[in-house]
RNA sequence: CGGGGCGUGGCCCAGCCCGGUUAAGGCGCCUGGUUUGGGACCAGGAGAUCGCAGGUUCGAAUCCUGCCGCCCCGACCA
C-alpha cells in the first residue's frame, strides 16, 4: 500500500516527520531526544561531511579528535561560556555499576564516584583551549587551524529530528591566531565557506549576517551565521562563525611569545555546522509527494527501473540496463539499477519519489524498440523521452539544471517572501504572514526582546548584503543605524 | 516543568467504556503459482510474555493502584 505522507498544508510539522521516517533517513531511538540515523539519512549527511571537509583543508584546516569527556572545573573558566551551556549538560559522576544485591538488576555503584565530575562535551572550546595552551609556544606556531568531526550532546527540552536533538552530529573548528584581524578574518572566511556549501550544494540560499549580542554564542565577541527560508516561513540559522576575541586564551592562559620578544594571548575563533543541515535540506526543497535532493548530495542521482514482462524481456531489458548504469558510473554519476524482480515498476516509482532520487531513468520493451528511455525529474516531476545515444551526457546535463533550478526556485521564494516595513502595524501582520521582515531596530536588546515577546519573531542578523540606511526603529521610533532582518526561527 | 496523546507479532492498529472461545484486520516476512509501462493477485504459512509490577476476580489486553517509556503542543535552545 501507498505510504501517505501528511501534505504541508495539513500540518508542516507532521509533514516533516513523515518525510524523515519515511524515506527512510531516520528514527526516533528508544532513548528520550535522541534518533537513529538511517544509513540512507547518513549517506546524505556522509556527502556532506565529504564536501566540507574537503573545503576544510582547502584552506588549510586539519583534523583532529578531542575527548567527549570534559573535566567539570573547565567550564568555570569562561563565565558566559558556563552561564551558556550549564542548563544543558549532561554529566557523568559515576565509573562503574554493580549487581544490585537485592536483586533489580543492575545499579549505580555507590562507591565508584568520580572525584571530579565529568561533563559530556556540549561543544569543546574548554577542552581544546586547555589544549592548544600546550600546543602553542610562540609566533611560529601560529595559526593553529584544527578541525574536529564529533557528537555532542545538548540536553533539550524539546527536541526534533535532525532539527534539535539531545545527541548531534556537527564539525567544529577551533583556530588560534596571532592577531585579531588574522582571527576575524578566519571568521569571515570559514561563514563563506558555510554560505558556498548551503548555496553550491544544497541549493539552499542564504542569508549572511552578524547576530545580535542577545542571540551571540556564549563566549564569543561576534558571532556570524546563515540564515535559511524554510517551505513554513521560519528561519533556521544552518551555520555559525564566531569571533571569540582572546576569551578562551585569557580563560586559559595560552599567551605565544611575539617576534619582538613579548608574551601576547591569541587570537581565537570556533565555527561548526551540524546534522541539523539536514534538517534545513528536507524543508528547502520536498514536496508533499516527499524528499526532493539536490543531485549534488542525493546518495543516487540516478535510478534506472526496468519494466518488463517475462523472464526473456527481463533478461533483454535489464543487460541494456546494466549497460547504461556503466556508462553513466563511467560518466562519475552515482547511479543505482534496481533489478529487484520481486517490486513492481509502479512500486519502485513510488519509492524513490518518496526517496528524493533526483532523476528516474526507465527502460521498458517500447523503448528499447526505439533506442530511447524516461526520464522522470523528481523536482518539477516532469517526464521526458531520450535517445540512448550519449545518454551520459543527457543525464548529467538534467543532473546539472536540477540542481540550478531547485536553487533558483528556493532563490525566488526567499526574495518573494522577504518584505521591508516601516510600520508596526506592517510589521505584525508581515510576520504574522510568516514572511521574512527587514525593519529598522533601535539597536537595544530591551526593544529585541519586547519585539520577540509581542510577535514571537527574533532578529535573525544583521544581514551584510544589504544597503545600510539610517531610519526610525519599528518598534519604538529611536533612531535606527540601519535595517536587521527578523522572522519567526527553529 | 506544565498540557495532551500513546504503549497489543517487525510496522500500522481493532478490541478496553460494558471482564468470559483459539486476541481481529492491514502492511511486511516465508513457500508456491499467476503477474509486471505508476505502490499486483491467488493459495498456504510463520510470527504476540497485550509497556512493567502489584491488586480485584472462578476468570484480566479489558477493572483498580503504582511505576516506566516515547511522541505531540508550550516555556529554554543550534
Amino acid at each position: 500500500m501507498a505510504k501517505k505522507i501528511t501534505s504541508r498544508s495539513e500540518d508542516y510539522s507532521k509533514w516533516y516527520n513523515d518525510i524523515v521516517v519515511d524515506a527512510d533517513l531516520a528514527q526516533h531511538s528508544d532513548v528520550k531526544g535522541c534518533m537513529v540515523i538511517k544509513p540512507y539519512g547518513y549517506a546524505i549527511w556522509e556527502r556532506m561531511k565529504d564536501v566540507l571537509d574537503k573545503k576544510f583543508k582547502e584552506t588549510g584546516h586539519m583534523n583532529a579528535y578531542f575527548p567527549l569527556l570534559i573535566p567539570k572545573s573547565y567550564f568555570s573558566k569562561e563565565a558566559a561560556h558556563v552561564e551558556g551551556f550549564a542548563k544543558e549538560c549532561a554529566v557523568v559522576t559515576h565509573y562503574r555499576l554493580m549487581n544490585d544485591p537485592n536483586g533489580g538488576g543492575v545499579i549505580v555503584d555507590p562507591d565508584a564516584k568520580l572525584e571530579e565530575e565529568l561533563i559530556i562535551r556540549p561543544t569543546s572550546e574548554t577542552i581544546i583551549w586547555n589544549t592548544y595552551r600546550k600546543w602553542i609556544q610562540s609566533y611560529r606556531d601560529l595559526p593553529l587551524l584544527i578541525n574536529q568531526w564529533a557528537n555532542v550532546v545538548r540536553w533539550e527540552m524539546r527536541t526534533r529530528l535532525f532539527l534539535r536533538t539531545t545527541e548531534f552530529l556537527w564539525q567544529e573548528g577551533h583556530t588560534a591566531h596571532a592577531t585579531k584581524t588574522e582571527a576575524q578574518e578566519e571568521t569571515s572566511r570559514m561563514l563563506e565557506v558555510y554560505a558556498d556549501f548551503a548555496e553550491g550544494w544544497m541549493a539552499m540560499p542564504v542569508i549572511k549576517g552578524n547576530k545580535t549580542e542577545s542571540e551571540r554564542f556564549a563566549g564569543a565577541l561576534d558571532t556570524l551565521c546563515i540564515e535559511a527560508r524554510m517551505q513554513d516561513g521560519k528561519a533556521l540559522q544552518a551555520g555559525t562563525s564566531h569571533f571569540l576575541g582572546q576569551n578562551f586564551a585569557r580563560a586559559f592562559d595560552v599567551k605565544f611569545a611575539t617576534k619582538e620578544g613579548g608574551q601576547e594571548l591569541v587570537w581565537a575563533t570556533s565555527w561548526g555546522v551540524s546534522t541539523r543541515l539536514m534538517g534545513a535540506l528536507v524543508m528547502t526543497h520536498s514536496d508533499d509527494a516527499g524528499l526532493v535532493l539536490p543531485p549534488k548530495l542525493a546518495p543516487i542521482e540516478v535510478v534506472i527501473v526496468p519494466i518488463y514482462k517475462g523472464q526473456d524481456q527481463m533478461d533483454e531489458i535489464v543487460s541494456k540496463c546494466r549497460e547504461i548504469e556503466s556508462q553513466l558510473r563511467d560518466a562519475g554519476i552515482r547511479v543505482k539499477l534496481d533489478a529487484d524482480d520481486s517490486k513492481r515498476s509502479g512500486w519502485k516509482f513510488a519509492e524513490y519519489e518518496l526517496k528524493g532520487v533526483p532523476l528516474r531513468l526507465a527502460i521498458g520493451p517500447r523503448d528499447l524498440e526505439k533506442g530511447s528511455c524516461e526520464l522522470a525529474r523528481r523536482d518539477t516531476r516532469t517526464k521526458s523521452f531520450e535517445s540512448l545515444e550519449n545518454i551520459a551526457t543527457h543525464v548529467r546535463t538534467l543532473l546539472d539544471t536540477i540542481q540550478n533550478d531547485l536553487l533558483s526556485t528556493a532563490q525566488t521564494r526567499l526574495k518573494e517572501n522577504t518584505v521591508t516595513v516601516d510600520t508596526w502595524a506592517e510589521f505584525k501582520a508581515a510576520i504574522k504572514a510568516e514572511k521574512f521582515v527587514m525593519a529598522h531596530w533601535d539597536g537595544t536588546s530591551k526593544t529585541e526582546d519586547w519585539i520577540s515577546q509581542d510577535t514571537k519573531a527574533s532578529i535573525r542578523c544583521l544581514p551584510f548584503d544589504t544597503e545600510i540606511t539610517p531610519g526610525i526603529c519599528v518598534k519604538t521610533g529611536n533612531p535606527s543605524p540601519r535595517r536587521v532582518l527578523f522572522a519567526k526561527a527553529y
